[in-house]
RNA sequence: CGGGGUGUAGCUCAGUAUGGUUAGAGUACCUGGUUUGGGACCAGGGGGCCGAAGGUUCGAGUCCUUUCACCCCGACCA
């Protein structure tokens, strides 16, 4: 392509509202442009980007034996009644209504629209396993659509659905696809994590996440300095504690603790390290029907995690108690305790299990018991892991540190098992001739959302880098002044040896001066640009490394074979 | 969905407290010239329903009401 005459409308400035790195450098070089909250244009230079992301994916799922299909973006309703997720979803899916008054709605995934296309058609195991994907986008509105393509409410997403006659036979798929994705990543030039993930309420036996590393990221992520092991925050658990504080030591009693409410003040009033506290946090649980009061008791030096804790509870969503809700059942906050209490459900956190000398609410205000042993509970209290692991915590495969870091997530796999297959009497006959539902795996890549993640990690301060098998173009020629004929000369000779090797090419013959041009080529990011200036005078070319800023210096004539070196 | 903010040229923004000629700057764009190794310079030029609707006023970018859009914090996010 010829710089004079491509759509690539770079700026010096970017939009105000951009706070990103990608955000502001995709907008600045020319790649994506915004319509609307979270609606975004393609512009030639973001569509290659796409493309490329697509045709990798393309080739690694066909290796993988998965098979590519489209589905329609508009679906209808009906489908989504019967899975039960039209309520599920909520304001997320974008309904209206067709002319006859039909209701439908945009998919954002199309697990639905994949089962049914599939029940009635697969029928029998001999028929099984089978993968099946599409690249589509999608359209999920977003309360709060933000950062640029990171979360639109328009995307474009990988989303593949395998189907099985076994779950140990999805269990076999589900390793192969978290393989075809690490190549997929691998190939685009990305730090990534695979980590464990919560499944939700969504079910299944299992989930990961493919995070990439980066600052800006929106999810917290608990990695390991030794092992493999990283996980969502949501999901993250621990290995036991390798040191713990020394305990205090005495017998069972009640203590006037006379406003003594918090953890820190507790500890400080008995000496003792929060470690030996026992925490209430209060939340209210909503369910399908209706709500109540549940109280989780952990470690004064632990956090709850919600995520963890709505789990726990099985219910659909979890906000803060009010101070009032929890005085209407009798119970005093600050001073709340788990002995004796039978005022409200309540969950123990799994590290309080047979916990001695731990100092508690006495259900009874300004008094506190110590020296409590938990084991004369742990026979019939409901305990579950609803901690929030912490920095420094050991990890729970060996014996390393867990620490935090940020991840995008690109990508989600799950064991689905057969909640939608079974939901909407997706059947096939196994070798007895009995129908059951298919057992299903699904996996979601963000397409559009890794053109983000690759420049959020692949930027400096001038602009876009792109890896090699992501670039829109792998070469800018750069004639640096137009009007010098034997430059133009070479510059056109290059632009049409590299394109018959099949080097995606850009030759920048714009009357431009040096410096503008340049700053152009670092903005947009191409891999590799060949300068050919004044040294051209003793026969002599640049080639401009975007990644490490280095310029190499060689003959005219070494151009082409250099450049096929490197790339 | 709660809380906050902003809408003026393609883009970034002045101007609005206190209403008053023809609404500004930088940048981008067009023409001509000079320049050509790090976002050049000179001269000339085009470009605006001041988000929209209603109102107050002799007069509204500026005041009032309504509304829409976008952004930020939070809640939410297979």
């Amino acid at each position: 392509m010829r710089r004079s005459r491509a759509f690539i409308p770079t700026t010096k400035e970017a939009p105000s509202d951009a706070s990103l790195a990608s955000h502001i450098f995709l907008s600045r070089a020319g790649f994506v442009s915004q319509v609307a909250s979270g609606l975004y244009n393609y512009m030639p230079l973001g569509k290659r980007v796409i493309k490329k992301i697509e045709n990798i994916i393309n080739e690694e799922m066909s290796k993988a034996g998965a098979q590519e299909v489209e589905l329609s973006f508009v679906t209808p309703a009906d489908l989504w009644a019967e899975s039960g997720r039209i309520e599920k979803f909520g304001k997320e899916l974008l309904r209206f209504r067709d002319r006859k008054e039909n209701l439908f709605v945009l998919g954002p995934t199309h697990e639905e629209m994949m089962v049914d296309m599939v029940r009635n058609r697969v029928t029998s195991y001999k028929q099984l396993p089978m993968n099946l994907y599409q690249i589509k986008t999608k359209f999920r509105d977003e309360a709060r659509p933000r950062f640029g393509l990171m979360r639109g409410r328009e995307f474009i997403m990988k989303d593949g659905y395998s189907f099985h006659a076994s779950e140990a036979d999805m269990d076999r798929e589900f390793d192969a696809m978290e393989e075809a994705y690490k190549k997929i990543l691998n190939r685009l030039g990305l730090d990534f994590r695979i980590v464990e993930a919560d499944s939700g309420a969504i079910g299944g036996s299992g989930s990961k996440e493919l995070m990439v590393i980066a600052g800006s990221g929106e999810d917290t992520i608990a990695i390991c300095d030794k092992c493999e092991y990283g996980a969502n925050i949501e999901a993250a658990v621990r290995g036991n504690k390798v040191a713990v504080p020394d305990a205090p030591e005495g017998n069972i009693n009640k203590f006037q603790t006379p406003n003594i409410k918090s953890i820190e003040d507790l500890a400080n009033f008995f000496k003792i390290d929060p470690y030996y506290t026992v925490k209430c946090v209060a939340k209210k649980l909503i369910y399908e029907e209706d709500s109540e009061i549940v109280l989780y008791f952990l470690r004064g030096s632990d956090n709850l995690q919600e995520v963890k804790a709505l789990n726990a509870a099985g219910a659909l969503d979890i906000t803060d108690a009010s101070e009032e809700e929890l005085q209407e059942l009798g119970l005093v906050p600050g001073f709340i305790g788990p002995l004796d209490q039978d005022k409200a459900k309540h969950v123990m956190d799994i590290e309080l299990k047979n916990a001695a000398n731990m100092v508690c609410g006495a259900n009874e205000t300004d008094y506190h018991y110590v020296n409590v042993d938990l084991s004369i509970i742990s026979e019939v209290a409901y305990f579950y892991d609803i901690a929030e692991v912490n920095e420094g915590d050991c990890c729970p495969k060996c014996e390393g540190t867990l620490s935090f870091t940020k991840g995008i997530e690109v990508g989600h796999i799950f064991k689905l098992g057969t909640t939608y297959s079974a939901a909407l009497k997706a059947e096939f006959l196994d070798e007895n001739g009995k129908a059951q539902p298919f057992v299903m795996g699904t996996y979601g890549m963000g397409v559009s959302r890794l053109v983000a993640a690759i420049i959020e990690q692949n930027h400096d301060e001038n602009g876009c880098i792109w890896t090699k098998e992501s670039a829109p173009y792998m070469v800018n020629i750069m004639i640096s002044n137009i009007k010098e004929d034997a430059q133009v000369a070479l510059g056109e000779e290059l632009y049409a040896n590299l394109n018959d090797l099949g080097i995606e090419t850009m030759l920048d013959d714009r009357k431009e001066r040096f410096g503008f041009k340049m700053k152009d080529a670092e903005l947009i990011g191409f891999p590799y640009t060949i300068i050919i200036g004044k040294e051209l005078e003793s026969g002599l070319a640049e080639i401009y490394v975007r990644k490490t800023n280095e310029k190499i210096s060689l003959n005219a004539s070494e151009l082409v074979t250099k450049i096929r070196e490197l790339i």
